[in-house]
RNA sequence: CGGGAUGUAGCUCAGUUUGGUAGAGCGCACGGUUCGGGACCGUGAGGUCGCAGGUUCAAGUCCUGUCAUCCCGACCA
């Protein structure tokens, strides 16, 4: 390919509206272009990487026996309203309607139409497992896109449906895809890290995701960074150990406290002159549920999506000044759990052992002193509810936890009979009984592993493509086209590349060396090679993007220099 | 959806306070000189100032509405 033939429109200046290096950089290096919010036209670089990905994806779903069919983006609302999902999935769902006032959605993702697929042509025991897998646009309206191709409203992603016998088959594809992603992301040359993750209110039991470690992530992961240990989770999922009061006392007798004003944790530690951990927080969640308190102590913070699941909510939201009032008849900051009535107490584990701990008295500028958990209020919920910090213990070895910010890439997930069951997808078994499917579900990010990619792979001058992924792997700089002899050894360089089979550029535009080496840094060619002072005795200058390293390599040798080179990198 | 900000040339921005003929740099086209890290000189093209109303002799500038985009938060089966 030739640069003069080819649409790469660098720009000198970086749009004001990019943040984060990857939208900065892809947009800097023409890589994309901003149609709406969240929505972006892939140029012919980003198009290159992108079949680069989709290659490594597809050829890892194969092998594992996936089968790759196409279905479509235009989803009837009628199969949204049997899964269920048609009213919970809310205002994130693109709805249109056609000419006729049926009602349809932009696939936000693809559970129902594929689980309708399947039942259709499903009879028996024998056909299973079966593994189906698209790499397609998605559609997510989300409240808010952000960061260029990391978080769009349209998007590419790969999603691959295992259909099992049971747990014991559901268990296999899980892990057949578990170890497709290792290799998937190892091979587009990413560090990144499998967490353990929540699987979500409604749905299957195990999940785990794959980050991308990078510092514009979104999403906060734990791990213990002692070695056979391993423990990774998402901060959503992550637990640790509950502690137990230090020193055993004996409860005392309830008493009221006069705490004018004290409506913080913070207030009322300095105010009574006692530690955070005598404190239990009492806190009011408004949910599709009804109303609920949830209590950690005084030092913690809660885990909200550890609360959903534990009560089964869909929606929740922290309940506002007007509901605490009418629910405790005392302002905000003074609620406890002390003869609270029509809400149902959920109590973190670590506030069951306490004892003898402060809580609001549900009146204004008032405390209880030496409140015991189940004799001075019904604990009706015992369960985890603590959000993990960094540094607090690894539930499996005790030592403290580290954290980082990932990108998701990829996410492995056991559905479970949700949707067989909500569908009607069965199949018969040997004894002639009808038995739900039991699915799994594993998408891969497409798009977004290649913003991925660029947000950790690149420095102050551009784009560092890992090689694997790169849109192409060599660019040849003539540095003066008009010089014959470099115009010359530059041509037959490209030549002998592109016969080798090595994807390679010729920057063949009229600009000055300058705007073209530039460019080659931005743009993030794995190797460059330039021809330019030394073309008279028939030699390149071979450089390596990464390292900076150059060397000089006769034209006879520069096939072999640059597989070796690109072996290297891989 | 709450908070903040911005819409003027392809890009980055000035001009708005105090209403009076639309600006700069980069990029682009043409000519010339240059040629190993975003050259220089000259000439030129390019804008219904986001959109719609209103005030005024006169609106990029003032008023009202509206749309779009970005950032923070909330949200993200």
């Amino acid at each position: 390919m030739r640069a003069t033939e080819y649409l790469i429109p660098t720009l000198r200046e970086t749009p004001a509206e990019a943040e984060v290096a990857s939208h900065r950089l892809l947009l800097k290096a023409g890589f994309i272009r901003q149609s709406a919010s969240g929505v972006y036209t892939l140029m012919p670089l980003a198009h290159r990487v992108l079949l680069k990905i989709i290659n490594i994806v597809r050829e890892e779903m194969n092998r594992e026996g996936g089968q790759e069919i196409l279905l479509p983006i235009i989803q009837p609302g009628e199969l949204w309203l049997k899964s269920g999902r048609w009213d919970v999935y809310g205002p994130e769902l693109f709805r249109l309607k056609d000419r006729h006032g049926r009602d349809f959605c932009l696939g936000p993702t693809h559970e129902e139409i594929i689980t309708e697929l399947v039942r259709g042509d499903l009879r028996s025991y024998k056909q299973l497992p079966i593994l189906l897998y698209q790499i397609q646009n998605k559609y997510r309206d989300e409240r808010r896109p952000r960061f260029g191709l990391l978080r769009g409203r349209e998007f590419i992603m790969k999603d691959l449906y295992s259909f099992d016998r049971d747990e014991a088959g559901l268990e296999i594809s899980y892990r057949k895809m578990y170890e497709a992603y290792h290799r998937v992301f190892s091979r587009c040359g990413l560090k990144f890290r499998p967490v353990e993750a929540d699987s979500g209110p409604i749905g299957g039991s195990v999940s785990h995701e794959f980050m991308v470690l990078a510092g514009a992530g979104e999403a906060i992961v734990l791990y213990c960074q002692h070695d056979p240990c391993g423990y990774a989770a998402n901060v959503e999922k992550a637990k640790s150990p509950a502690t137990r009061p230090q020193t055993p006392e004996d409860p005392q007798p309830l008493e009221v406290v006069h705490t004018p004003g004290q409506r913080t944790v913070e207030d009322v530690t300095s105010y009574l002159g006692i530690d955070p951990e005598r404190i239990v927080k009492t806190l009011l969640y408004e949910t599709d549920r009804g109303l609920f308190a949830a209590l950690v102590r005084g030092d913690r913070e809660l885990n909200e999506v550890k609360l959903q699941n534990a009560i089964g909510a869909v929606h929740l939201e922290m309940a506002g000044a007007e509901t605490i009032r009418r629910v405790t008849g005392a302002p905000v900051g003074f609620t406890g759990p002390v003869g609270l009535h029509g809400v149902e107490l959920v109590v973190d584990e670590e506030v069951a052992n306490m004892v003898n701990c402060i809580t609001g008295a549900n009146q204004a500028d008032a405390h209880y002193r030496n409140v015991n958990p189940g004799r001075d209020f019904k604990v009706d919920r015992i369960t985890d509810l603590r959000l993990v910090h960094e540094g607090d213990p690894c539930p499996h070895c005790g030592r403290p936890l580290a954290m980082a910010r990932g990108i998701e890439v990829g996410q492995v997930f056991k559905l479970g009979t949700k949707y067989s069951e909500a569908m009607g997808l069965t199949y018969l078994d040997e004894h002639g009984a009808e038995k739900l499917v039991v699915m799994g579900c594993y998408g891969i990010g497409v798009t977004r592993t290649l913003a991925a990619a660029v947000e950790q792979h690149h420095d102050e001058h551009g784009i560092v493509w890992p090689a694997a992924i790169a849109p192409f792997t060599v660019v040849v700089v003539p540095v003066n086209v008009r010089d014959e002899v470099q115009a010359t050894l530059a041509e037959q360089a490209y030549e002998m590349l592109s016969a080798a089979g090595v994807e390679v550029l010729l920057d063949d535009r009229a600009e000055r060396p300058g705007v073209k080496f530039k460019d080659a840094d931005l743009v993030g060619y794995p190797l460059r090679i330039t021809v330019g002072k030394t073309a008279g005795e028939g030699l390149l200058e071979l450089r390596v993007r990464r390292t900076g390293e150059s060397r000089l390599v006769p034209l006879a040798d520069l096939v072999g220099a640059v597989q070796s080179l690109l072996g290297d990198d891989r």
